[in-house]
Formats: C-alpha cells, sequence, structure tokens
DNA sequence: GCCATGATGCTAATATTATAGCATAACGGG
DNA sequence: CCCGTTATGCTATAATATTAGCATCATGGC
C-alpha cells in the first residue's frame, strides 16, 4: 500500500480534478463544461486556483489562456483510484474487480481486447509460476 | 450507462459510505472506527441520520444500538464505481482497467484467481463469438 | 429501586466550501 | 485608436457541511 493518500477533496475540487484527468487536460472553458451542472466561469476558477494552490494542479499558458493539467501522473492516480475502488466494493480482490468487469455487459469488449487480455492473464500466469518455483 | 448517478455526497457523507459499503452493514462506533480520523461520535451520528434522510442509507436496531447499512446494493454500487473510475482514468475502456489490474504488483493474483479469471475470459470470448455470428 | 453506562434525538454554532462579482490586462477588428 | 471580447487576480458573500453539546431514554448491575 504504497503513498495512498485519498487526496482529501471537496466535492467540487474532486470533481473538477476528474474533469481533468479524463481529459489529460483542460481550459478553464473545458474544465466547466466537463461538469454535470457548471457553476459560473469565476467559481470554476478559484475551485482551480485552490487545486493549483494545494499541489494538484499546474497550469501554463497556451494561446492566452491557461490549460490546466494533474501534477500527479494519471496512471498512478489511476492506480490508486482502482486501489480505493478494491477496497471498498471488492474486499481487496482483484480478481473480484477483473470479474465485475469482464461480465458487465455494459462496457462490452471486442474480440480484440479480449484476445489481448488474454495475452496478460497468460504474462501473469507466467510471472506466478517463476515466482513459485 | 444506465443510473449513473454520482450521488453527489460531500466529503464526509462519501467517506461514512465507503465505510459502510466496505463492511456491509456497520454500527455508529464502527463506522467512527472506519474513518480515516474520525469526528466525535455525535458528528458520525449527524452524517448517518443526513445519509439515511437523503435515503442512501437506512437502519434496524440490533442489540440495542443502529446498524446501517446502504440502501443501494453493494454490487450496484460497485458497478458504478468501477464505470466511474473507467470514465475518469481508462478512457471507458474496460481492457485497460483489467490491464492495469492484472499488471499491478501490489494487487497480486494468486494461482487460483488466474484460473477462474481465464475461466471468465473464456466465458466472454464465447459469448462475443454467439453474438457476432 | 437507583444509578452508571451507553445509546439516540435534536439543535446550535463553527468551519469550510462554493459561488459570484468587480477590477484589470491583452488582443484584434472596424 | 477605441471598443468589445475574453482572459485573469482578487475578495466578499452565500450556501453547505461538519462538528459538538445537551436532553432524553433504555438497560443492567448492585
Amino acid at each position: 500500500m504504497r503513498d495512498n493518500k485519498p487526496a482529501n477533496l471537496s466535492r467540487r475540487e474532486r470533481q473538477i480534478m476528474d474533469v481533468i484527468y479524463a481529459r489529460r487536460k483542460a481550459s478553464v472553458s473545458q474544465v466547466r463544461a466537463g461538469l454535470e451542472d457548471p457553476p459560473s466561469y469565476s467559481a470554476v476558477r478559484a475551485l482551480l486556483r485552490i487545486l493549483e494552490n494545494k499541489g494538484h494542479l499546474q497550469h501554463r499558458p497556451v494561446d492566452g489562456k491557461y490549460v490546466y493539467s494533474a501534477t500527479r501522473p494519471r496512471r498512478y492516480a489511476a492506480r490508486g483510484a482502482l486501489r480505493r475502488v478494491l477496497e471498498t466494493f471488492f474486499d481487496n480482490s482483484a480478481a473480484q474487480a477483473v470479474a465485475a468487469l469482464l461480465s458487465n455487459s455494459d462496457m462490452n469488449l471486442s474480440d480484440q481486447e479480449l484476445t489481448q487480455l488474454a495475452a496478460l492473464l497468460q504474462e501473469a500466469r507466467n510471472r506466478n509460476r517463476r515466482k513459485n518455483s
């Protein structure tokens, strides 16, 4: 369980981080557009500033506007998020979670993806075999 | 994308829901014990009441104390949580998420689990084959 | 029976969050 | 050049969330 800080963000802060993680980076209006029922432009800007002060975001000017991106790399944040879901809903069992993903008809997988996954699974099994020998 | 309501809970509210989902059910003090840095007993009770009023929790008396549980079944909430993580961090690709789960060394899978997953994967492939025929 | 213990109901106060508004600077077209 | 548009900086305020405290009720031991 490495650096498993829940980051402790307020509701809006989390929403905004999520928009930015989903899009990798976003201008103020893009963030605003990504929110469910967006508050004023000013409000979004204020939150972005707060998040930046807290060290979660950074910005750089692009074409005269600020583009925000997360300081914590997406894949780490992704891992943390997955881990939290596993703790809360899957008894820390990655297997259960994968099962849910595979069986969920909403998020259907293509043949190609399934083939890729089969390969990954084989790798994992090989890793295990090696480790246990 | 069925009933994909983000539930829109405040920080503490979400923390408490998470504790309860993780434990399936919990008394006030159990909830309190499950929180990172817990506030007073009263504070927890107040939040529980709010969550109940909002319809997220229910309680029943057990041995003279209230035991709280979520109204939304765990597996649906789990699905929703997974979907949200997929949207935010995996470009809605279940395959990417599964890959992350399989390759994450932190959450290692046993041989047995891997075998189970292989079976699930095969099922999914069969389903696809049938559908595409 | 009486009191200590540990539970809940309710409400008030505090802290934090979320929002909007105003002032200001840069840019570009007419 | 002047003005409308679109940015940002900053601050005040409204709304919400978070917390604690007190009153009350049930239970069980002495």
